[in-house]
DNA sequence: TTATACCCTACTATTTTTGTCAACATTCCA
DNA sequence: TGGAATGTTGACAAAAATAGTAGGGTATAA
């Protein structure tokens, strides 16, 4: 391949990204009882299958509970002040990790004792971490209170 | 595909990684007249073709000036201190974006205006440009002359 | 008992990444 | 002057990761 990569770097892939929408949309509706899958898909115009599977695990993890059946659906397992953005990308996406060597039993270079590059990939991951574990869907929902005041009704 | 993500995330392609060894190799020896690029792919045991692919947008862009030819390669075309982490990223990774609506021109979803998930993605992109813009290969250097006084004779 | 909704697994399509390869151009040096 | 060293370019291909599809099963409310 020739050229400038098109993407952008530091991407989340749909995974992170739907799964934290998704969180979201259930913290805003935190305490209302279950709400079903369907309407948050639609909401926010995605496969519901797949959606499906982000939540799986999410519940495994026990971020979300669910009710099966009829009037079932998905609610927050803990108050939205309890649940990080980082708890959720960490179980969708994994940990942060700008190259192998700064996980747990990854590829180190040969010189891993005293890799200088190494020291930069940490740096990065330590920042990302920092944001990511500093905000909570409580945050996310006072941010949304406060947008409200100029753009109503919106994302329910 | 079912269960959690193996690989991490916020990771960087072979492309930022090899790029930013190679400009921190050409770094130890600025200075010294050109460097032929397959030392640098030797001492790193990476593939002489894709690395000269890099090395190639790179030079495009500023950061490298060649000498063809033999005893020709490569070298840094500013002083270590002039050349930032950041730049070197940019070039080989574009910019940086957890997600598209970050980026210019990018999809924005139906609430773009007080799009709370935006705003996280906001903030670890610019935690994200705040590392990288503050690292030079000077300072890499820097911290490889400390390093030396412990470990001696690596990465030349 | 039926419609709703979660639960689970397997499969497929697409895109991105990571290279490989071959032919060519320039320069040094013996 | 000729060949070895080195950069230059573009096309191609293999491999991996991502993003979904599909469909059958299970529990529950009404
Ligand atoms: S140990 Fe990771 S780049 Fe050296
Ligand atoms: S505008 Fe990017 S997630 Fe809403």
């Amino acid at each position: 391949m020739v050229g400038i990569k098109r993407g952008g770097f530091m991407r989340l892939s749909t995974r992170g990204r739907y799964g934290l929408k998704a969180m979201y949309q259930l913290a805003i509706h935190y305490g209302e009882g279950p709400i079903p899958l369907k309407s948050v898909a639609d909401r926010q115009n995605l496969s519901e299958n797949y959606l499906e599977q982000l939540v799986s695990v999410l519940r495994k993890e026990g971020l979300l509970n669910s009710v099966r059946g009829a009037q079932g659906g998905y609610m927050l397992a803990k108050p939205p002040e309890n649940i990080t953005v980082g708890d959720i990308l960490r179980i969708l996406e994994g940990d942060i990790a700008p190259a192998d060597c700064v996980i747990d039993g990854g590829y180190e270079c040969e010189n891993e004792k005293s890799c200088v590059t190494k020291t930069v990939w940490i740096k990065i991951r330590d920042s990302i971490d920092e944001v990511i574990d500093s905000i909570t869907l409580q945050d996310m929902l006072d941010k949304r209170q406060r947008n409200e005041k100029n753009f109503i009704d919106w994302e329910d």
